[in-house]
DNA sequence: TATTAAATCTGTAATGATTACAAATATGAA
DNA sequence: TTCATATTTGTAATCATTACAGATTTAATA
């Protein structure tokens, strides 16, 4: 494993943000779980280690580190919002069978382009996904 | 207004599905409100002209129309969802100020494309939006 | 080290969107 | 008309998320 808690500690006080335990640890669950846990996921292994943990601390924590860029929200599904790491412009599959997602390796011209403006509105976040039938649920 | 209740009753006949008083309802508000509405907003108009209206018949009426492919449904807020009754492929622009959703005509090569599938994965469903502050917020 | 203010964390209660469910109503065929 | 089925309705339950207030920790300062 590349990413250790120094390394994220750097990652957390370079963006101005106090690295707390409590957010190290759930920085350390998303580098280590990149299938884009939601939060009860995340609640649920964090509790076990550390017995203290609340939800709502996880809560706080994804809501201040999506607000300063670190995380990313995820609201494909509808239901529940789940987060993911990964801030390089990508992609997601969202399975309507088994509800997984995936990471896609899409390059959509848009994702890199140059203007940051569409009809007037300025462009903070560029997303993109598909939903449909992943690989497994194909074949089983 | 080119959408009446007959075109409305044929389009969903069209897609097997009984053209009850309550969806035609739904279906008119929809054709006549393409800003994406909640499902909060379209019951508290109808229910002022239908006044036996339930909010769980739109429900209903939404998941039903959502499946048989004739209304999308828009999950960019993670809050509620949002729909849209414009099935031809197209993107969103959410302003993270006034909450609304735009519709933005960036073609994107992927939307068009003929390969219906990514990583082995089934594609049956397309999404791209962006977020940001709109051309309305900006200028205020 | 002691003091103290500010930030963070925690647990519980509240909120709000959505769903489950069962009774009431409408529909359509025999 | 009768009966089975589909649809609608209202209420109660569920589930994710937020509000809030008290407890704890942190960090600076004397």
């Amino acid at each position: 494993m590349i990413t250790n808690m120094k390394h994220i500690k750097n990652e957390l006080e370079q963006k101005g943000i106090k690295p707390t335990y409590q957010r190290l640890c759930v920085m350390e669950y998303l580098h280590e779980h990149l299938v884009h846990p939601t939060v009860e996921m995340i609640y649920d292994e964090l509790v076990d280690r550390v017995p203290t943990m609340s939800k709502t601390t996880v809560y706080n924590t994804l809501k201040l580190l999506s607000g300063k860029g670190v995380v990313n929200e995820i609201t494909i599904t509808g239901t529940e919002v789940r987060y993911d790491i990964n801030c390089q412009s990508h992609h997601h599959f969202l399975c309507k069978k088994c509800g997984k997602i995936y990471d896609v390796d899409v390059t959509c011209p848009f994702v890199n382009m140059d203007h940051k403006e569409v009809s007037g509105h300025e462009i903070q976040e560029i997303h993109g996904y598909f939903k449909g039938v992943c690989k497994g649920c194909l074949t089983s």
